[in-house]
DNA sequence: CCTTGACCTAAAGTTAGGTTTAGGTCTTAT
DNA sequence: ATAAGACCTAAACCTAACTTTAGGTCAAGG
């Protein structure tokens, strides 16, 4: 069992936000004594999940809705398991959406690469994407599409 | 030329959205027709890497700041070229950081997927990586190393 | 003529996810 | 005995990125 100052040491957040989480009830059922938070495995395993889910971008009160069905015991399963499939939707999409994002700025560097040793935009003005080099059409035909 | 509603509809963001971000700074130099906004190409093309920069995780702050290097011409190449390239690496590594995520809730998805099966998590309490299925433990090894 | 609809501004309001403050308790070292 | 250092709460504060509100201009259609 760990207090709340070795638990924020262990995961590098604040005192603060871990009283925050658990204000906001992503600790269903924390165990105290007299009155001072008692951090065990359950805690510690409940925060590794909160910080795979924030970094998946879901919101507080949905992962409070999922502690709550994890408290609730075996019934829950199958809600749980929908949840992570959805997430898993959600995240394949994300890094979709970033590896075009990427593509974007990969075409932008390559742009400013040329501008530089241009000294203007003129040449790169009249360019068609037949006429870059072969990774950077890629690039920006992927970043352009749709 | 198009209108702010024009230019909305387009882009399929709010006109307040359009607006806000005029009044942050980032067309600068836009066209006025007796006080109405006249969006030309300059404009749409810097939506466009607004959306791009946004989807990268950059402020506001600091695209007004592109926005304000474009306008001042090519003197600017090299640091815009810059902040692409340190984009780059920031969009890297939060596509590196969105796989780890990602292979934490494909673990989830298995685990709950046994739970659901054996109705507890008897089994899954005692199981060790070397246990699991080959594409689960390294999802299960690369989500949980360091 | 007068109403509708697109445009405008300034300013206040909203939301999420924390952080800070002010005041209090308890234990331990000097 | 007192001062430092963890812990506690409630409530106020903060920031980014919008959105909403309230009030106004102007052109076109019925």
């Amino acid at each position: 069992m760990y207090t709340i100052g070795q638990v924020s040491e262990m995961f590098g957040l604040p005192v603060s936000t871990l009283r925050y989480y658990d204000r906001e009830g992503l600790f269903p059922g924390m165990e105290r004594s007299s009155g001072i938070r008692r951090f065990g495995e359950k805690e510690l395993e409940a925060l590794r999940v909160i910080e795979c889910l924030k970094k998946s971008g879901m919101e507080i009160r949905d992962i409070k809705q999922f502690m709550e069905w994890c408290a609730r015991g075996s019934e829950t399963y199958p809600l749980r398991r929908e949840l992570f499939l959805r997430q898993k939707d959600l995240v394949e999409a994300e890094i979709q959406r970033m590896n075009r994002v990427l593509d974007m700025i990969r075409y932008k560097c390559w742009y400013y690469e040329q501008a530089v040793r241009d000294g203007n935009e003129e040449r790169l003005a009249l360019m068609r994407p037949e006429d870059m080099p072969e990774e950077i059409k890629r690039a920006y035909e992927n970043a352009h599409e749709k």
